[in-house]
RNA sequence: GAGCGCGUAGCUCAGCCGGUAGAGCAUUUGACUUUUAAUCAAAGGGUCCUGGGUUCGAGUCCCAGCGCGCUCACCA
């Protein structure tokens, strides 16, 4: 299944899955400078509590650092740091904390010298970083975890910070003009923090003294003029000019941001030029909108959030909607999930009996950093073959044939066909599902397909909260009360467990004698014994199901159980699904 | 105003390095289970936004235009 880093390194230089184009445009940065190691940057802001947007970012930033690690077949170094600006003035209280009033008190301060609201942590910054960590570290990515705090009072800034006040001026030329006149009056790219209230303060600067290595300003309420060094992390920086000389500093090779920082990146990238550093390569990725077109935003709550996404379908789903086109704007929710997983799946399942050319080009290839498991899929008619883990693994791509002579016909099953099947079988019991597949491959089982048995538990809850609540049930009316009553009569009086053939008898049994379901032009029907006609079950569709269509309904009395078949006849006549349609 | 993106079947979209327009859903028809879900088979349906250009050949590349959407211009 695998190729040496060697052989597979002329495929990569020819692939042209976005990944690598972000990769070869490392791959010419490192061989014009003859660097030995490349440093991948993602950054998190201070608000910052990990987000959907922080997932993508680092998968995307993952997907190019493996797609670089191949082409160059692993002979440089690669590094990613997560870097959180924990040096940020705390802004505003945000809404999701407890305690805001012992929050409050310190606004304006460093995030790290704000206490934490949840008492975990020495202070909140602290705790934003945790937070940060575990949800890197939920999804197994590999990175180094940078502090701002941490790097600016190691004094690892100082000599790029020094370097940017003696190039005070020039900074000024690239900020200034893309600032409002009032605002570019008082702008300074240093943010001295007030040496008493410990306040990132906002404030004009009376001067600037590159020898020293300091700037003075004036306190705005008091007056008192101070002297702080720019060093030591006496002074944070303005965030365009921050991001710049963090890149000069640790030497970025690669970040990338949203669309909506394409003119930071330009003013920041100029910043380092006047630093005399290489700005970092890197793309803009286009924003994920909600249903109506508009950008998310975490204060506005529209959107979907990550744990809704991990609620409904996999993690590896969402990584194919992060791979998938992050230049085009995409909406991102939930009616987008069962799309994700099921192309997801459609690539997974390809990978296997695709040549190398087209694997690269595979989102499975990127989303599982050149490693996919094998697909699954149930056999029809009799004899399940298990999952081929070892099967498909042991096949290489180009002679491996769909499937060897006689082997009945393979089947992914797909989300929406569970979701299709949840619906009608109106049950959010996995073993229902189960009930309905193994009618279909027999040998087929949660211990066989892990993978399936994972997406039929997503699928019953996506059915819960989005399928049930548009079914449309009607109420029944006298004759069909009656014929329901009858019904649920005749199923308490069967065996216990009847099989679907039992139980599709007496369905017939049961409308056969009612005019309205008479039919009299069936199949084999005759005066004495007629036919019943589709309105019958389409009546049981409706009425019970909220569908229009629905399964063979013995097959689905047998399966759903004939006690949940009666209790699901008698909330229908009681008119409790109507109340639920009409809330 | 600037930047980014989009415009292909009724709907949602795919179309990689130019080579006879594709899928899913929807519609219609058929197969199968005592007629009905899933599944399978088939059919209908397109001025590829417009106009130029390059080319033997353009949905695809280039230029211009039209329409739509988003982002930025205060802070990160």
């Amino acid at each position: 299944m695998s190729k040496t880093a060697s052989e597979l390194a002329p495929f990569a230089r020819n692939a042209n899955a976005w990944p690598f184009e972000e990769a070869k445009k490392l791959v010419a940065r490192v061989e014009r400078t003859g660097q030995k190691q490349v440093l991948f940057e993602t950054g998190y802001g201070p608000s910052g509590l990990p987000h959907i947007g922080t997932f993508g970012e680092v998968a995307r930033t993952t997907m190019v650092r493996h797609a670089f690690e191949t082409l160059t077949e692993g002979r440089i170094a690669t590094r990613l740091i997560a870097f959180s600006d924990d040096l940020d003035g705390l802004r505003k209280v945000p809404d999701n904390i407890p305690n805001k009033e012992l929050v409050a008190a310190h606004l304006g301060k460093p995030l790290t010298k704000v206490p934490d609201p949840f008492g975990e942590y020495n202070s909140f910054g602290e705790h934003n970083n945790a937070r940060l960590r575990a949800f890197l570290d939920a999804f197994g990515f590999q990175y180094e975890f940078a502090s701002a705090t941490h790097y600016y009072q190691s004094g690892r800034f100082d000599a790029t910070l020094l370097k940017m006040l003696a190039r005070y001026d020039a900074v000024q030329n690239i900020m200034l003009p893309s600032l409002r006149a009032e605002r570019a009056s008082s702008y300074a790219p240093f943010l001295p923090i007030h040496p008493r209230s410990g306040i990132v303060m906002q404030v004009p600067l009376e001067e600037i003294d590159s020898s020293r290595g300091l700037v003075a300003w004036r306190d705005p309420d008091t007056g008192e003029r101070f002297e702080t060094p720019v060093t030591g992390g006496h002074c944070k920086l303005q965030w365009k000019p921050d991001w710049a000389m963090r890149w000069c500093a640790l030497g970025v090779d690669y970040e990338m941001a949203g669309k909506d920082l394409i003119d930071s990146v330009k003013l920041s990238s100029e910043i380092a030029r006047a630093l005399d550093g290489t700005p970092p390569e890197g793309f803009n990725y286009e924003l994920f909108l909600d249903e109506n077109g508009q950008k998310i935003s975490k204060s506005r709550g529209n959107g979907l959030t990550i744990q809704e996404w991990l609620r409904y379908a996999s993690p590896e789903s969402l990584a194919f909607f992060m791979y998938w086109k992050p230049r085009e704007a995409k909406k991102l929710y939930f009616d987008v999930i069962p799309k994700a997983v099921d192309e997801y799946l459609a690539f997974l399942d390809a990978y296997p009996r695709q040549e190398w050319k087209l694997r690269l080009g595979n989102p499975a290839w990127h989303i599982h950093a050149g490693d996919p498991p094998p697909p699954e899929f149930i056999a029809h008619e009799g004899e399940a073959k298990g999952n081929p883990a070892g099967e498909a693994k042991s096949s290489p791509a180009g002679e491996a044939k769909s499937s060897p002579a006689g082997e009945a016909k393979r089947m992914a099953i797909s989300f929406a066909m569970l979701l299709n099947l949840a619906a009608v079988a109106n049950s959010e019991d996995p073993s229902v599902l189960w009930g309905f597949l193994r009618r279909y491959a027999p040998g087929a089982s949660p211990e066989k397909f892990p993978r399936l048995d994972r997406m039929i538990r997503y699928a019953v809850v996506y059915f819960r909260d989005f399928v049930r609540p548009k079914k449309v049930y009607r109420a029944a009316d006298e004759v069909e009360r009656q014929a329901l009553e009858k019904l649920s009569g005749a199923l308490a009086a069967l065996p216990a467990n009847p099989s679907a053939e039992e139980v599709q008898t007496l369905l017939y049994d049961v409308a056969r004698p009612i005019p309205r379901y008479q039919n009299f032009a069936a199949k084999g029907a005759a005066p004495e014994k007629p036919g019943v006609s589709n309105d019958w079950f389409s009546m049981l569709y409706q009425v019970l199901l909220g569908e229009a269509r629905g399964p063979r309904f013995g097959s689905f009395i047998a399966l759903y159980g004939v006690d949940n078949a009666r209790t699901l006849i008698a909330d229908a006549l009681a008119g409790k699904f109507l109340a639920d349609a009409t809330k």
